[in-house]
DNA sequence: GCTCCTCCCATTGTATACAACCTAGCGAGA
DNA sequence: TCTCGCTAGGTTGTATACAATGGGAGGAGC
């Protein structure tokens, strides 16, 4: 039996808006109509609807009644906010984490850790390729994490505040010491985790997401004036 | 039809449900067939279709593809996972309500915690018509505490939270006893806000939030036994 | 009696037609 | 020139028709 949920149409048009928003394939506050995502999708307007609504809850479009549908936008003060909520919600699952987490878990987390750092890791790839490889490792150690919490609320809650356009965009910035650093919390995560040290853990990590702020808010306003 | 209504017919199916829901009109787990609420709520399936989504993202509905809609239930697992979450996003929100709340909201929630306690309100009112306005009155202080953190998304995150069909009921099950415990805590965050007390206001609040849960998980293991 | 199979119906998923609404653009009058 | 109002085109909101799915009743075979 296979473990596949069916696809039904408007969730397939669903996952392949969230990608493309998240990767940035449309600018912030790009008006999305309707019509033409139905064209562009090969499906109707129907599901289209479905998932743009799905889209505004997980709060990455926004729909105006009667004037439809926009990729949200982000300002710094939307960073701000968002790096504060990460740091109060990865910090619990963290804390939570700590006495709950397995050995197959940590196993995991420390392979990714040493992969971040380029260890054990010999392929050749683009740096397009290896931003998205990055990204991807890097979601799945706090993926990890949050799910260690063993709350799927909290879990979920993590997701959706997490994953926005920037996040992607973020590691585009980031320079070979903003790597040593944020590679060094992800140790200090782990071990922290290891030693079921609940305190330690929800501190390091709500260091390691202020970090992240730090930088991220730092990179936009260069961003910005440039 | 009435001037000045500009709602949307799904937002206003959203709402009707959402309401019916959260005071349990549809029991947990009861199927909700698309073309019975159709009728019932004069419009076509296509709003309730959308409604429903809306529904599922709020998390008080699930959506099986291709079986349903159906209420959401929670289980004695569930309640304990959202007041874990509680306690961390009120608390939270509470700190940063202690360095931001107003003087106009301090007197409100001051003025709310005496109305509940049963002073400056002389209406004679029955027992359903005082739980109801007990659970408006406990919701806006609480939504109070939660808009003074001045985090748009902590406060909708706290929302969501907060919204199950289980904090109507339990008011039902509240004493006497309980309802002076609850009213004691809800002076003394009124206090630590007033005093610019982070620290304290976090504090509180999550006592106040744990004292709420064991209460409700009492209530619900006597509600199973009977 | 038990299992399996098939068909049928209730219900959901999608497409399309139509109504309501918003906005841009133009023109008339002050 | 500026403002107001009107119309037209484009887009969203809703209704309805149709296709697809799933589960259950009932019968055939053993």
């Amino acid at each position: 039996m296979k473990k596949g949920e069916r696809k039904s149409g408007s969730s397939r048009v669903f996952e392949t808006l969230r990608r493309s928003i998240l990767e940035g394939e449309y600018a912030p506050n790009a008006r999305l109509i309707e019509e033409q995502l139905a064209e562009r999708l090969r499906v109707s307007r129907t599901p289209i609807r479905q998932a743009l609504t799905m889209l505004e809850a997980e709060g990455l479009v926004e729909i105006e009644p009667n004037k439809g549908a926009a990729v949200r936008s982000f300002s710094v003060d939307d960073v701000w906010e968002i790096y504060d909520l990460r740091a109060v919600l990865e910090g619990h699952a963290a804390r939570r984490a700590a006495t709950r987490i397995g050995r197959d878990e940590l196993d995991r987390l420390w392979g990714l850790a040493r992969e971040m750092e380029g260890k054990d890791r010999d392929e050749f790839l683009s740096h397009e390729e290896e931003i998205r490889w990055l990204v991807g490792a890097n979601g799945e150690f706090h993926g990890i994490v949050a799910a260690a919490g063993r709350n799927p609320r909290l879990e979920q809650l993590i997701q959706r505040t997490v994953q926005v356009p920037l996040v992607f965009k973020a590691f585009y910035w980031y320079t070979p010491h903003e790597h040593v650093i944020s590679n060094h919390y992800h140790r200090q995560i782990a071990g922290a985790l290891e030693a079921g040290d609940a305190e330690r853990a929800e501190i390091v990590m709500r260091e390691h997401v202020y970090e992240g702020r730090d930088f991220v808010i730092r990179a936009l306003r260069e961003d910005m004036d440039a």
